[in-house]
DNA sequence: AGCACA
């Protein structure tokens, strides 16, 4: 199935999140990349097997994932690009809010699934062993830390802009910014390649040319990933 | 890759 084909959604799946992150550490960053675009009901994140690497962050409204979906997409989070879709099926939250969560149906479906598991167990004994995968170790991947700056929920007239190509300069965000009212500034790190401030007159302002330029792609390899900086 | 509700 094309994910373009899942409908539309209150809540969106995430995955291709950087799985050393602890659990908690993730909601908190989920939430406060995601509450720009709407309130959030929940967010569930779980570190079984299965589940790792994958979120649900459950939104108020639709419109609101549907916007999340767009424009986060790809965004660069915890060194990885978050890859979002909506969710297949309701949340527990919304279900129980609306009054239709049946609790004696979850359990069925539950034990429905646990049959299937163990009915695919039996199946693949009687195939006989598979050939085996030899020990090779885990490639060596860099300490999962969160990007220069973490990123803010409340808005702010200042923007914090990453994945910037390396050649990027402060001339060429200006080109792309000033077109925006309220626009006063752009500032980058020297010693800091791929990111930057844009200072705009107030916070409404700033977020138009968020909402605007959000995924902007500079080069066709870096899509931008634009949060309200940190106070 | 992986769609749950600890």
């Amino acid at each position: 199935m094309l994910t373009s084909d899942i409908p539309p959604n209150q809540t969106i799946y995430v995955k291709n999140l950087n799985e050393k992150v602890k659990k908690e550490e993730l909601k908190r960053s989920l939430y406060a990349l995601f509450s720009q675009y709407g309130r959030i009901l929940d967010i569930v994140a779980l570190k079984t097997a299965k589940l790792r690497g994958q979120a649900w962050v459950v939104f108020s409204e639709v419109t609101a994932a549907s916007n999340a979906v767009r424009q986060m997409q790809n965004f660069p989070f915890y060194d990885k690009p978050m890859r979002i879709q909506y969710a297949k099926g309701k949340s527990d939250c919304i279900a129980k809010a609306e009054g239709t969560y049946d609790k004696k149906k979850k359990l069925e479906e539950k034990a429905e699934k646990k049959r299937r598991v163990e009915e695919g167990q039996q199946n693949a004994a009687a195939n006989g062993p598979k050939a085996d995968s030899n020990g090779a170790p885990a490639a060596a991947s860099r300490q999962g830390k969160p990007g220069a700056q973490e990123t803010a929920a409340e808005p702010n007239n200042i923007l914090f802009i990453q994945n910037l190509p390396y050649e990027t300069n402060s001339m060429m965000l200006e080109l792309l910014f000033k077109q925006y009212p309220g626009f006063r500034e752009v500032r980058m790190v020297e010693a800091k390649p791929g990111i930057a401030f844009v200072e705009f007159d107030d916070d409404s302002q700033s977020s138009v040319a968020m909402q605007d330029l959000q995924g902007f792609k500079i080069t066709s390899q870096n899509p931008m990933a634009i949060t309200y900086a940190k106070k």
